[in-house]
DNA sequence: CTGGGGAAGGGGCCC
DNA sequence: TGGGCCCCTTCCCCA
């Protein structure tokens, strides 16, 4: 007979003997701040104690005190939370920190839970966004409430019944059990059904970017993990491999790609920093060659390590390196890593007035709006000659513009047709914080231009005046407030 | 089918 | 930290 209540007392009573000190045999020395634990708790949790307990088990008469730089003591707090209660307390503001404190520990589950988060985050921000053009009412944004998600493995409702809620006053949703829709987190043997709907998510996805040569925006605002090769393997849905075999292929083929970090062959890239008072401050991946190889045997289907790693210069100074948690990449900057992510998450904040089309960063949003919608390339877009005000108009082809030389609008048979730029509606690119505003492409101010159609074409053609760069950059900004 | 050009998108880095 | 510029690669369209 089995007591289902079992286990989460004994957490239960672990974490209190934690919270009162009571025989904790290891220090984790987070950035200064110090945290008491269990080592048969950490070693049971994460890939990371559990190869640096198991080196040290011969000396297990002495405190274990492990130091790390590489995430902060907030961060690890929701890590050593999770450990001891199986409720993780991610939002929006920590899940990245979470996910690569989480891969530094090699913490599978808690790595799920973070991706699940990430792209449950995006299909919220879709849906809103969705609510947002369907009501073009510009308050729908989130308004900066920072959702939070509590994520609990509750083993007392394992029968029970699903719950959850979302308080949308506070943006917090809190949920637990073992069946939740979108945050969901399932122990190895119950993903299946997980899986399932994520490859029918991808799916959805594939069928979405297949749909990009019809020419509709939507595939831009989708987010879809391109580089997440964990993304497509869940996604096929012809795939007959058992969960766990498939974690383990998922593992060695990011282990792959990851050799040089994980074990720390590549000299350039090691673990901000590491000092562990039983390996004599050595890194347990960085151990001897006998130790590394029974290490990899034992633990070469972990995930490597991912988030955010440093480097030694030459001159031994600590370098910081930032590392991406979906993929290979290493940025110097958190904010580059930050621009990077939008790569992953599919987050394309900054949309095009005059078109609707939107971009994951802001110069290129307006790198796209001088080339399409302001013609500033002052060279007829037909004989690619220079053109001047003298020598050319711009011509506006629906929300296109491009210049022609004289010669080639004669050709088009379009010539001395003027638009009156006084009264066409200036175009005011959007200031920060108008990245969460919807820009709307307005149909009545379209109608402020004058419109001459060649039949063909929907052609507008309007006077060039080249004559100085801040008229051009006041000319032409088009159907956008 | 192929090559060229334009646009998009990603990274590095400066301010 | 964000904006912006430059450079490069990739993708797509078209002749």
């Amino acid at each position: 007979m089995e007591i289902s209540s079992h286990q989460f007392h004994l957490l239960q009573q672990l974490n209190e003997q934690r919270k009162q000190d009571l025989f904790c045999d290891c220090c984790i020395l987070v950035e200064g701040k110090v945290f008491k634990a269990h080592r048969n708790v950490l070693f049971a949790s994460s890939g990371y104690f559990k190869m640096l307990l198991s080196q040290g088990s011969k000396e297990t008469s002495q405190p274990t005190t492990a130091t790390f730089q590489a995430f902060s003591p907030d961060t690890f707090t929701v890590i050593l939370d999770f450990v001891y209660s199986g409720k993780l307390s991610l939002t929006g503001q920590n899940v990245i920190e979470v996910m690569s404190a989480a891969s530094y520990l090699q913490m599978t589950d808690v790595i799920s839970v973070c991706k699940t988060f990430i792209k449950s985050s995006l299909d919220i921000s879709e849906k809103e966004k969705d609510r947002y053009f369907s009501l073009s009412d510009k308050d729908v944004n989130s308004n900066g409430v920072e959702r939070s998600c509590l994520y609990g493995a509750d083993w007392r409702t394992e029968n029970s019944p699903p719950h959850s809620h979302l308080n949308p006053d506070q943006g917090t949703c809190v949920m637990s059990g073992n069946a939740w829709s979108n945050f969901s987190y399932y122990p190895t043997s119950q993903r299946n059904s997980q899986q399932q709907q994520l490859a029918k998510h991808d799916q959805r996805q594939d069928s979405i970017k297949k749909t990009r040569h019809l020419g509709l925006q939507q595939s831009s605002d989708i987010p879809h993990y391109k580089s997440s090769k964990l993304e497509d393997r869940s996604s096929d849905p012809t795939s007959h491999i058992s969960q766990s075999e498939e974690e383990v292929q998922i593992d060695t083929e990011i282990d792959s790609a990851h050799a040089g970090y994980q074990y720390g062959q590549g000299s350039d890239v090691m673990p901000r920093s590491l000092a562990v008072s039983q390996q004599e401050h050595e890194s347990p991946h960085s151990s001897s060659k006998s130790k590394s190889s029974k290490a990899d045997e034992q633990y070469g289907n972990m995930p490597s390590i991912l988030g955010v790693m440093g480097s030694w210069a030459e001159d031994d100074l600590p370098r910081m390196r930032f590392k991406c948690p979906f993929c290979t990449h290493v940025v110097k900057r958190k904010a580059d890593l930050k621009r990077h992510l939008r790569c992953h998450t599919g987050e394309r904040p900054y949309p095009c007035e005059a078109c609707g089309k939107r971009f994951s960063r802001l110069d290129h949003l307006s790198s796209h709006f001088r080339t399409i919608h302001q013609a500033c390339k002052p060279i007829c877009r037909k004989c690619k000659r220079h053109v001047t005000e003298l020598t050319g108009q711009v011509v506006q082809e629906g929300t296109r513009r491009y210049r022609l030389c004289n010669e080639c609008l004669a050709e088009a048979g379009i010539d001395s047709i003027r638009i009156d730029l006084e009264a066409e509606p200036q175009l005011e690119f959007p200031q920060e914080g108008d990245k969460d505003s919807r820009w709307h492409y307005s149909e009545d101010n379209r109608s402020d231009v004058e419109i001459v159609e060649d039949g063909s074409t929907d052609l507008v053609i309007q006077q060039v005046d080249d004559s100085e760069d801040e008229a051009e950059e006041q000319e032409v900004k088009p159907n956008i407030r």
